[in-house]
DNA sequence: TCTGGGGTCCTAGGACCC
DNA sequence: TCTGGGGTCCTAGGACCC
């Protein structure tokens, strides 16, 4: 029996990386990619539609400081990431540590393809690969001929080559005994660097680390164990396994004792089936369920008709319909009704949805407005009704609430 | 000056059934 | 007077991830 050897391979700073190929002028620039739907680019593009994008100065380009609005940062470049300014942040914040950084909006079909291309590289050369978002993958070196070599090195070494090849873009790349490991592993020479990891290096190169460098503990978390004097890996793994289900329940206290032991046999799974899907927007002002009533319908059915389209796109359908709202204050409600049919429509959705919608706290404003559809079949597959569903014909379908 | 959008999984109570 | 127990589905919220 082979050692299991297994990969996360992440993309170098992916969204940014993807625009500085159409950019390369911007190379060696604080860049942040993210934001809300201003279309920077198309008039960016406008302007100098008389020149290849590459020759486009910089300094035409948005900066940050300029920036308005409520978007987060997808991405930021590692002279960006220098100033403090990282993934996930607010950017009005990024623009007070980095004013002077460029803004491009995401790019998601350009970004989506780049994804297609890298994903099918490394599955020509390591077919068992697991999808982990768009700049993500874990891949079972386990069984490749090669795999083993220099502990996955060789065969890390020659996926980065391909895809850099293929793409010009670079990726850094963890190999380690299983999937927890290799995912911290390929944070630990970035960008385009390989880590490899052994059994018995789980004491010097993982025990060191903050506990939130665990694939599964997050802010809440973290927060928690530090309240129990906990900071490190190796303090959870030096507590008894007793002791962390007491804290923190059966199933989770049990979890974080085995992964603070570089303890986990997930397996690297190919192929899944999406359980939900969902169209949410955050509105450009907080809008009042009253008085913006007409602006926030007209919003309500377009999400409608957006999450439908992308069902049937894909060949789904679904049974339980769900609203999301965020209200100005940030707190969540969700609804949700179970169908006694499958469905793709965008007025079905819209009818249920809007059904959900009388069951929630409408007396505030709101930020952001959710449709979600779960219970997915795939359309083919779908459970034939009994008997057709009359659906009420007229203006109920058409109005909000 | 607050904090996107698209997901997954887990928990927990109540309904309902056997 | 005493009130089982197990299973599944539905719903709401929350943690977490990319």
């Amino acid at each position: 029996m082979p050692d299991r050897r297994i990969a996360h391979l992440d993309m170098d700073a992916f969204f940014a990386s993807v625009e500085l190929l159409r950019y390369p002028q911007l190379k060696g620039l604080p860049i942040v990619i993210g934001g809300g739907r201003r279309t920077v680019d198309e008039e960016l593009r406008g302007r100098f539609a008389d020149r290849p994008l590459s020759e486009i100065p910089p300094e035409a380009f948005p900066r940050l400081k300029d920036y308005v609005g409520r978007g987060v940062i997808t991405t930021a470049t590692y002279p960006a990431r220098q100033f403090g300014v990282g993934s996930a942040m607010g950017m009005m914040k990024a623009a007070r540590l980095c004013p002077q950084a460029l803004v491009l909006p995401v790019d998601f079909e350009e970004v989506r393809r780049f994804s297609r291309t890298f994903k099918a590289t490394i599955r020509e050369i390591a077919p068992v690969v697991e999808d982990r978002g768009v700049d993500e993958v874990y891949i079972d070196f386990t069984e490749v001929p090669g795999g083993q070599r220099q502990g996955g090195r060789a065969l890390a070494r020659l996926i980065q080559k391909a895809i850099f090849e293929r793409t010009g873009l670079t990726c850094s790349i963890g190999v380690a005994p299983n999937k927890l490991i290799a995912k911290m592993a390929s944070e630990f020479d970035k960008p385009n660097g390989i880590s490899i990891v052994q059994p018995e290096d789980l004491q010097s190169r993982i025990w060191p680390l903050a506990v939130r460098k665990i694939n599964g503990i997050g802010p809440k978390a973290e927060t928690r164990l530090h309240a129990l004097g906990l900071h490190t890996i190796g303090d959870i793994a030096a507590r008894e396994r007793d002791w962390l289900v007491e804290h923190f329940g059966r199933s989770y206290g049990a979890w974080m004792h085995d992964a603070a032991w570089g303890r986990d046999d997930r397996p690297v799974v190919t192929e899944s089936e999406p359980v939900s899907m969902s169209r949410e927007t955050t509105f450009e002002r907080d809008l009042h369920p009253v008085r913006d009533r007409a602006e926030l319908g007209a919003i309500f059915s377009d999400l409608c008709e957006r999450v439908a389209e992308d069902l049937r796109r894909k060949g789904y359908l679904g049974r339980t319909i769900g609203i999301k709202l965020r209200y100005d204050d940030f707190r969540i409600a969700t609804r949700d009704q179970t169908l006694d049919h499958y469905t793709a429509d965008a007025a079905t959705i819209r009818k249920a949805g809007g059904q959900c919608l009388k069951r929630v706290d409408l007396g505030r404003r709101l930020r952001l407005l959710g449709v979600r559809v779960g219970k997915l079949v795939k359309a083919e597959l779908a459970p034939q009704p009994a008997k057709l569903v009359a659906r009420e014909p007229g203006p109920g379908t058409l109005e909000l609430f």
